[in-house]
DNA sequence: CGAAGTCTTGAATTCTATCAATAGGGGTGG
DNA sequence: CCACCCCTATTGATAGAATTCAAGACTTCG
């Protein structure tokens, strides 16, 4: 399975906000060496959890952004769509990835429910209190901003300088790498192959055809659409050409 | 000129760390409505002058990333150097622009001068205590995190789903909302059609021939090729078909 | 004025998109 | 349980866009 290991204590009914010394004491509990999934975690009383389906919105492009999300389970899609049909994927969530962390009033992009995908959403004050008040959270915070845009940047490179066969193992080398993925594991590949397209700036049938090519080049195995199997992480290493 | 309009108090020959105190009433005094380089001027005199010659490097991917930077004169190009000679430019920097805010210990990128730039180069630990003191720095640092993220957003969206004339097109339109110019205003070229083309996933030849186009529709004047002058910005705008 | 570098233009090639048809997989209903 | 259908993925053929290769024009600067 897709899924990383992410604890999912108590399926929390608990409402947007609760009183605040009990939070501020919560926000204290946070260990030091949490990261910021960590420490919505920690408040996750506070936050609601909520269930999508394939392809159901959890908020739109230029939606007011008021809250927050960490994902339990499932696969997230954050994407730009254009009038004419165009479709930009800015990125892949998967469980224990969190969301919605911008400065700006709307959001920027759209969050589509790639499968099933179960997550807790946090009103926007409740974590500017946990970011006010306590330091770990908000150098967590930068640091994950920090991490977002040198990923941005990393896929910049990929739209910019690789061919579609590079593109496509970058894609499974970066996908195997956040799923903590050896060499001969299998790798669930959640999204369609429109998905994987929109993506990587190519068209399904030329990602098709890549993974055709890569699986006759012995690189990867397919045991079928929507499992792979990377058996020579170094080759695909040297295709995507990394930095 | 591309120069923006930058204040440029005198030339400070200060050294590395002035003494606490002093820093500290310096940050007080920062303004509420201020911007991260209006946070960085006001601490300016802790900074050191540094001037650079076309195509010198300021910092190289991989560098300790112990410094911040503003730019005050000149144009910087963010970029990605690989072994086989291809190289991604993230980004051009231009005057009032501020660089090097990463959370990672070594820089993600290179810094190289596009022009002669001269810029204010600050100790990351005299910004460090910036944000630590000044709730508003730190709440700027966060959201100029936020803005670069949603433009490399933006700039997937160009590299992922736009064609050659649509990518230069949009080049065009975020150079002149940079630059603060308007129609018919003239906008200079400070990079060469190369630095474009790696900015833009495209060849020298194809931006040559894009900005033929754009001429031969009369969207803009091309007096010569380091001047373009925007004749018709709606028009720009559909080509660019953004968001 | 000449030389080096940069930009433009042209022609041929290559890669990817597009168009079209087939194959596979999962779910539904008989 | 199987047959059928719908949706998705694969494969093939063709067309189109951008790259590559190559030559010529323009700038800039010594």
């Amino acid at each position: 399975m897709i899924t990383l290991s992410t604890a999912r204590t108590r399926p929390s009914t608990a409402g947007m906000m609760g009183n605040a010394a009990a939070i501020t004491a919560r926000f204290d509990a946070a260990q030091t060496g949490a990261t910021l999934p960590d420490h919505l975690q920690a408040i996750q009383s506070y936050g609601a959890r909520q269930h999508y389906q394939r392809n159901e919105t959890v908020f739109n492009q230029g939606d007011p952004a008021d809250q927050v999300y960490r994902i339990v389970d499932g696969t997230v899609r954050l994407c730009r769509h254009l009038p004419d049909g165009r479709r930009y994927i800015m990125d892949f969530l998967l469980p224990g990835d969190v969301m919605g962390f911008v400065e700006s009033p709307d959001q920027p992009v759209s969050a589509e429910a790639v499968t099933e995908v179960s997550l807790i959403a946090f009103p926007r004050g409740c974590f500017d209190r946990l970011a006010r008040e306590n330091a770990g959270a908000r150098h967590q915070l930068l640091r994950h901003m920090s991490e977002s845009l040198q990923m941005a940047q990393q896929h910049l490179f990929v739209l910019g300088c690789q061919k579609a066969n590079e593109r496509v193992a970058s894609f499974l080398l970066r996908l195997a790498d956040r799923l903590d993925v050896m060499c001969g594991d299998r790798i669930d590949l959640t999204m369609s192959r429109q998905d994987i397209a929109d993506h990587l700036g190519l068209t399904i049938e030329t990602i098709s055809r890549s993974i055709t090519a890569l699986r006759g080049s012995g690189v990867i195995l397919v045991p079928n659409a929507h499992q792979i199997i990377l058996r020579d992480m170094a080759a695909l290493r040297v295709l995507a050409a990394e930095s």
